[in-house]
DNA sequence: CCGGCTTGTTGACACTGTCTACCTGCTAGC
DNA sequence: GCTAGCAGGTAGACAGTGTCAACAAGCCGG
């Protein structure tokens, strides 16, 4: 008689929370279902009473990862302008990867369980880049001077960069490369206006 | 007396390169050192006599990786001009990183081991960016309308967009998204034109 | 000649995911 | 109201892993 103090049913939930926790503080690559068990104080073939195998309790945090990712890009402060929202957008996407590290890796750095056995563990993935590209094809429409005849390929373009940052900002590859502070710290606004010269090369500001 | 044909002393070098083709073939979370041994022929303690840890035969091959990359990219086709040379070394980043997608990931997606414990893991890494650091540098005393002040920082740039792409078309996330295959052909040229444009953004061509 | 270092071997330990068998309590059907 | 079945939890085993310890052969300098 083990002592879990949770409701009658969901150990399945309490194992997505466990195990969500530990990738958070350890990263994937230490989660291990028998920790999981520990932890909630059941034998180690609990789990398997809910989840055919280790992937998909994997897919099950990166669905979650995925969900949390999204609801924090639309929680971005509102904005008056379009382009306004969109630069919010990629300041509250850095954010999130800045200070989540490991469950930014989890989604974008690591091999997945094949989404085909997975439905849904996608979903918001989809939705979070669905997101970026309504605010881009809406842009479109009103035209911002760069052209964008093709906001898919603009939101490929804008989430590359962002994405590129974020992933080089907290690459090990990058304790080489003997960066100032101050360099990593102008890197993202730096980025953001190289950004906003390439959608909009007419733009009246910083110009030299 | 098991089944080497090798030089006569290095097996360290033979476990340097049978690690590197696991990993090429099967990605980094699939080697082990045992798998190694066996390929080898020699007993599952023989490669510690050479290497303390696992960790110490990841830096090795991420070493080897990093170098293999710095070679390719500068065996590009020379260029006449400083700007054409840039986009070959796009180019060429590009097709590596495609062509390798697991030596690509293991270099920038994967948890290494930390670089103060492995010297010399990193160095090709730093050569690598300093040919993209060098060039734009050298592109910024000729100066080239955009008005690149900070090469550091542009160099950082130009490096997470593609970089970023990459990442994101071997990223299993794309698979998601449903686009075309021609959008997925058009997104690596789309995102040259566009960094073309944020780098300088009185280009005469492509203009609307 | 002989002690020690290098390089290899074997055996063990703890850890992992996963398979199988067992048990236990609830619930549905007769 | 008994009983069969089943969902959910347990225990044991197996193969796989990294790593520690003890042991063995070869070489080399004193």
């Amino acid at each position: 008689m083990p002592s879990r103090n949770d409701k009658p049913d969901d150990l399945r939930e309490a194992c997505i929370d466990e195990a969500f926790n530990i990738v958070e503080q350890a990263g994937v690559e230490n989660l291990s279902l028998r920790e999981v068990s520990r932890r909630l104080g059941v034998s180690h073939q609990a789990p398997y009473k809910h989840f055919p195998s280790r992937d998909h309790i994997l897919a099950a945090i990166v669905a979650r990862a995925f969900h949390d990712f999204a609801a924090f890009l639309e929680s971005r402060p509102p904005a008056e302008d379009p382009s306004e929202d969109l630069r919010n957008m990629g300041v509250r996407y850095m954010q999130y990867a800045l200070a989540n590290p490991l469950k930014y890796r989890l989604m974008f750095n690591t091999a997945l369980p094949p989404a085909r056995d997975h439905p849904g563990m996608m979903a918001d993935a989809r939705h979070a880049f669905s997101i970026l590209h309504h605010r881009l094809t809406s842009m479109a429409i009103r035209d911002m001077g760069g052209g964008t005849r093709s906001p898919r390929l603009d939101a490929m373009f804008i989430w590359s960069t962002i994405h590129g940052l974020a992933s080089l900002l907290q690459s090990d590859v990058l304790d080489s490369l003997d960066m100032t502070d101050a360099e990593l710290q102008d890197a993202f606004p730096h980025a953001l206006a190289r950004l906003s010269l390439a959608l909009d090369p007419d733009q009246t500001t910083h110009r030299a």
